[in-house]
DNA sequence: ATATAAATACTAGTATACAAGTTCGCAAGT
DNA sequence: ACTTGCGAACTTGTATACTAGTATTTATAT
């Protein structure tokens, strides 16, 4: 496992919780695999306990299964559960910017400004994985100015089912398009109109669609 | 607060956790109300461990508040998080009913028939409570027919914020119109009529308006 | 009497010890 | 060669011990 420093005021649950889920997104925590308690524990130098209870969230939406006596593992990706992560990213999304068309504050379309300016900046330099943060802040930029953080929340774990698809498709995403579509978000909130902020959310989840019957070809072991 | 038997086969950390959830809908454990692991842990009859493990799932869905070295508490009720419990509700249930109506088995509908039916049996011998087991029941295989349970789980932790307020809503619900809603979201799904059942959806959420500002002012301790 | 400081009784976070059960390998016997 | 049984080495679940920090109360000094 691909493990980093812990940061300055990370509690040892928060840092395990981290770790835990970035290994599983980027792969390197193959679906299947077999993770024991005193392992981590030992790799992240902490105890059992604040490393059980990072599983033990993960095990509440479904990314990790755990057997008593038996162990616990990476659940393998399941394409139902993947389609609910892109169902409830469609659903939630599309319905959030309407609300952020009528609710988003002078400050927050200040934020988002700069946001979106700076990914028209990294897009140019071609950093990809600078884009990437910036793309996820911008969207919680939109639920934080409907006032829907808690609803972020809950997408962002049930995102992990959809991210890790995500990683395994060798179709890297149009960094292109998904800028320009965040700039144009930006002006349907701007302008308040809420049509427009629907629409863009159908079409920018477009960018996503990735051929899963391909992906189970080439990685069959990782699948349900 | 008010404890109920473990049940056979229930592990200590999901026993602490369902009677958590319990008395805080209910409002045994009142806002505002501090929490000790160790008091907890003692009336349930187990150790710190599964209460902490209970108590951190509930820091994540905001229902608890917890700070280092001082304590834990319920938190105040937040019109924020009660908006965002109706929103994503009403957003989800909307959708994830078309949904039904396209995917729903033949043995989907038989359950739901079948619950259906008590609901109406139980509303003739007016057993409320009975009926509320029943409509959470009915919610959920609606999800489930949309293969969306996962989902439904995080509807579940979200709508403890709703359902607080409802417990303090004096105005009890009309069990009649909602068992009726449910019998007419289950002919929509029946006849395959998505837009029947996303129209259905909205008027069944009018059933639980609330006059907050009411509630605000008999019970203001609770507010946040 | 009042202000200040030290003692105390809490808290949550973490580490460790123990309990109970599963899996797997190896050895003994047929 | 194959089966059977036992034991060792795992696993998670739970209990308990320890750490560090906060808040309150008590005692002491002015």
């Amino acid at each position: 496992m691909e493990i980093s420093r812990r940061l300055a005021g990370e509690s040892a649950s928060d840092y395990a919780l981290r770790e835990l889920k970035e290994n599983i997104v980027s792969l390197e925590l193959k679906p299947g695999t077999v993770v024991s308690e005193n392992e981590l524990a030992a790799e992240l130098g902490i105890s059992r306990t604040p490393v059980r209870e990072a599983l033990t969230e993960l095990v509440k939406v479904s990314i990790v299964e755990s057997y008593p006596q038996r162990g616990s593992f990476i659940t393998l990706i399941d394409p139902d559960m993947v389609e609910e992560a892109r169902f409830c990213r469609r659903v939630l999304d599309t319905e959030v910017i309407k609300v952020a068309c009528d609710t988003a504050s002078d400050e927050d379309i200040v934020q988002m400004e700069e946001n979106v300016s700076l990914q028209e900046f990294y897009l140019q330099k071609n950093l990809a994985d600078k884009i990437f943060v910036l793309d996820n802040q911008f969207h919680r930029m939109i639920y934080s100015a409907a006032k829907k953080d808690l609803i972020f929340e809950m997408r962002s774990n049930i995102m992990l089912h959809f991210d890790r698809v995500r990683s395994l498709s060798v179709v890297a995403v149009k960094d292109m398009k998904i800028v320009k579509d965040h700039r144009e978000m930006l002006e349907a909130i701007k302008s308040h109109d809420k049509e427009w902020g629907g629409s863009l959310v159908t079409k920018h989840m477009g960018r996503y669609d990735v051929d899963e019957k391909l992906i189970r070809e080439q990685y069959p072991e990782y699948f349900k």
